[in-house]
DNA sequence: GGATTTTCCGGGATCGATAGTGTAAATATA
DNA sequence: TATATTTACACTATCGATCCCGGAAAATCC
């Protein structure tokens, strides 16, 4: 008979007492008395009462959500970020939007303005490839809304905060790795130029190269996207070309992988012939064969931070604290596709 | 100098205009001339005006979201589904909120109270291993809001839709599998004793058996809650109790894999002294060394054809097309894990 | 016992957008 | 020109919860 969900007013008017009470007893005010508050907690319970967070919302103006953005759930390390934000936001009390931008600034931008129609309380964002700026970001800044880079930041966002690992100082460590191992002609595979990490990644490549007194070869040096079947190509575009290399430092696990694929198809032998190094420690690495040599990230960790500086952020509400940048130091996990006996 | 966001009334104040003009011309209704509507889209673009969705879907009553609670983003089936969830759901103009369970029951119940306070439009389910029973999920029955399961569904639910694949046509293709390549000792690796998915497994699993006159024995059916670590210790326990076995069906991927890392390092050869059949087609099971026979649940579709039923139902807002059961039949993948010469 | 303070609750406005109804102006018709 | 009809917007209530203000009742004090 009655259809629509119950609300404050019905249960006020069945227990013949005001809304606003009803409201208080149910926010568990200290302006009732345990009394009342009892009669409407269970006349609630009777009821099947559910707030609604959509007029709660509107009313205090504030949403208690936060938007994540990511370019894809499926990548372990944008999962495990998600764990560790779920982890720390559930403790303060915080909801959580997922969304992911598969690597497309289009979708990126639909997001964050849904995200602003749905009134988060701040977001967390790491970029997709295709983002070379902070144009559709700047909403934020604007109107005072917390906003953290994780991972992939924009470089054209000075005044924000971020939770991001020193990639040159990663690549410096994994290339110099390579090199003490006894590669000479190291290629790299990297990403999209426009995005700091691989920018950064790419520059630590070269200082290690520098380093260890071996001459910079840009034909060494192949950007994509670095989905499994670019690294594949990447691989064989280096060997057809005849273009001669003993080692390979991939700016993913994914493109590393595919690059094992292919030279284990042409019977290439890794780590010997051609020793490899990815970067994020994807769980996928642990099982190949080989095994991966690789970056961990610790995304976990990460999603922590970034989560703890938002909601630190939101709660306080002051705007001097939002130029933070945490920088956390990566690890170089040994495996077996950079084990080599020729070492130095 | 103004602080608050821009809103309707804002732009109606400045263009002296009413508000409900203001949104009727926003909303491009057709009661608005279009020189009144050009007025309007400027001064909004001018002002950084941005809806208020919960303002919006107060009023309406209807968010245009679905809810999607799944155990855990980080397996791929799950995240394979979102993928098609999404795509689904963004032609037709819904948005996802997405919430992992984590396989636990006390997270899942809160998650859905959440999700109805946040009076999401729909809902799509797949319950963690910890749920025997759909009482928390009443609501959405009694109160006529879509709910839809897919994969992992409860059987105390009769009235709602589902998306499921045939967990028992699989479990028994994938032993008859097994025993075509002569394994007469098939060992089954089950989940959680409550998940219809996976009694409907451990079925076919004996149903297999039953028709190729192998006998059943209970000591070979190892329950768990099949992470890496379990299908690692389930292994181990068979052996070191000196079962013998020459193959195994576990519930899924992960721990299969776990179990081809116990016989790996302990000199068992893989197919030949024990041959696996894992579920779920994780992209780990293609790299693993032996690649892992599995069966594939095509994940993509799943989501899709939930996601699709889903929104009929919202927007048919008839609730006799709630009982819809679609079964889908997943494929057995042949690979080296069960890849012996010995055959039948 | 009267005055003052405290306690507890009611009344009404409010958040921002929207739907239904009302009304003046514009247009069409006679 | 007077009337009927359409057009284009204004007005107002509403969604459900919350917050500020104020008033009556109860408790406390002198």
């Amino acid at each position: 008979m009655k259809k629509g969900k119950p609300t404050i007013h019905e249960i006020a008017r069945v227990l013949n007492i005001n809304s606003s009470t009803v409201s208080r007893a149910l926010n568990n005010s200290s302006r009732v008395t345990q009394k009342t508050k009892d009669k409407v907690w269970a006349k609630a319970k009777e009821l099947g009462y559910q707030r609604n967070l959509l007029a709660s919302n509107l009313r205090r103006n504030q949403t208690n959500t936060i938007g994540v953005v990511i370019p894809r759930i499926s990548r372990h390390f944008f999962s495990s970020t998600i764990a560790g934000i779920e982890e720390v936001a559930f403790t303060s009390g915080f909801n959580v939007i997922i969304c992911q931008s598969l690597e497309e600034l289009d979708r990126e931008q639909r997001i964050v303005k849904n995200l602003i129609a749905n009134r988060v309380d701040g977001i967390l964002i790491s970029v997709s490839m295709e983002t070379d700026n902070g144009k559709h970001l700047e909403y934020f800044r604007d109107n005072n809304i917390p906003l953290v880079f994780f991972d992939r930041h924009c470089e054209d966002m000075p005044g924000t905060s971020k939770v991001i690992i020193d990639d040159c100082q990663a690549a410096y460590d994994a290339v110099t790795h390579l090199i003490r191992k006894g590669c000479k002609k190291i290629a790299h595979f990297s990403g999209p130029g426009k995005l700091e990490i691989y920018k950064n990644r790419l520059k630590g490549y070269k200082q290690a190269l520098l380093d260890h007194q071996i001459t910079y070869d840009p034909r060494l040096v192949l950007s994509s996207r670095l989905m499994e079947a670019d690294g594949y190509a990447s691989a064989e575009k280096l060997l057809t070309n005849g273009i001669d290399i003993d080692g390979i430092f991939a700016a993913n696990d994914v493109s590393a992988i595919g690059a094992v694929k292919y030279l284990k198809k042409n019977d290439k032998k890794i780590p010997d012939d051609v020793a490899i190094v990815g970067f994020s420690n994807e769980p996928i690495s642990e099982v190949i064969e080989p095994s991966l040599t690789t970056i961990d990230q610790s995304g976990f960790e990460i999603g922590k931070m970034a989560c703890d500086l938002l909601i630190h952020n939101i709660q306080s509400g002051d705007n001097l604290v939002h130029n933070k940048t945490i920088i956390l130091n990566p690890t170089l996990i040994e495996r077996e596709s950079s084990n080599r006996k020729t070492g130095i």
